[in-house]
DNA sequence: TGTACATCAGTGAACGCGCGTTCACTGATGTAC
DNA sequence: TGTACATCAGTGAACGCGCGTTCACTGATGTAC
């Protein structure tokens, strides 16, 4: 524990934290540069540290980065929950959580590429110990929206379309070759949801 | 030239034709290990040279691997050109076109993921000299396509949804979170074609 | 209250590696006379 | 037909770089007596 007299206040009861501030840093660093970019050194230096310390706090880099990936992972299911919370409605949830992710994307295209499409996060997104992974809650609220409309299909093939089409356009969005409309979204929802009714 | 007594035949006229070589080589090791694991020493080496002689032959790593996404995107077309020829029906055409693009992500992941991530890859996608492009190639395909159902709406938004979809498809493809299934294809521009003739 | 000791986050230099790129040199080839 | 020369693909060693990782050491801290 240290007490830092900083800009006017005492701040007592700062412990170094350093486990946390590598893990902010970065995923900062992923946000404003992509994984590619992001190395030990230029870490280490941007929180003052050197790359020795680094080896105090994670095994290696890989570990870094799945610590990274969940503390991510884990972040973005609360926002989204408390989100999806306030709609009672499955296919308007279905909905936000469509709109909540490529909005994302497009506010911080690097750090969802790293969330979704980095391979040592696949793992981590399938799978996280206590609870179902994100994959399982969308196919959930696929279930719900196919019960609630009387739609005896199997949900996989509605969950591979719609994921297929909210993976595909974060990367149109990502790429610049087009922006985030919310409309094209509900429409796509719409048209997948009506074929599936036939 | 060289003529060289090879296998119980003179092969005359063998150029060395390192150019090609290296265009070939570096597209196979793209094909089998991915864009990240193409060194221009390991290249080198395949194919019996120095990585002096690589530069020779291109200016620069970004200048070859510039070469390669032509020389794939040409072949591509060319084969994509063959395969849709021989269809009439302009739905028919979109929908082989999909199938198509999904087999090869199917077949050759790390190849169709270059050719269609990569960001160098990208201005050469978009715009080749003396053709349309290959998104062009899509728009037109989908225009025909809405022409023919007499429908009205702006070509672009079915162009995102179908290029969403399909991309998005070939990552969980790439993934191997699942595997590629015509009938879902087939069903999901149906869907899309539906809901955009309301 | 003072002293010896253990703990452990952090230092900073070094290791070994693979990378893209450069460059003086080689040696086979075609050409001019 | 023989000789001098230009061309140029290829050699192979080297450069400089950034990387992940290691390790002997430091120095502040808490604890035992």
């Amino acid at each position: 524990m240290l007490s830092l007299f900083l800009g006017g206040e005492y701040l007592v009861g700062i412990s170094h934290d350093t486990d946390q501030r590598i893990l902010e840093q970065a995923m900062n660093m992923i946000r404003e540069n992509g994984e590619d970019q992001l190395s030990l050194r230029k870490l280490a230096r941007a929180i003052g540290l050197t790359t020795g310390a680094f080896y105090k706090h994670f095994a290696t880099k890989d570990a870094l980065l799945r610590a990274v990936t969940q503390l991510l992972s884990q972040r973005e299911e609360a926002e989204m929950a408390q989100v999806l919370g306030q709609i009672t409605d499955p296919e308007e949830k279905l909905l936000v959580m469509a709109a909540e992710i490529l909005e994302r994307f497009e506010a911080d295209p690097h750090l969802m590429h790293f969330l979704f499409f980095n391979p040592a996060a696949r793992d981590v997104l399938k799978v996280e110990p206590g609870q179902f992974g994100f994959y399982d809650q969308v196919i959930q609220l696929i279930k719900d929206v196919l019960r609630k409309r009387g739609i005896t299909i199997d949900p996989q093939i509605l969950f591979i379309q719609l994921w297929s089409f909210i993976q595909g356009y974060g990367l149109l969005i990502d790429s610049g070759i087009t922006n985030y409309d919310p409309n094209l979204v509900r429409k796509t929802l719409k048209d997948l949801l009506k074929g599936s009714n036939d």
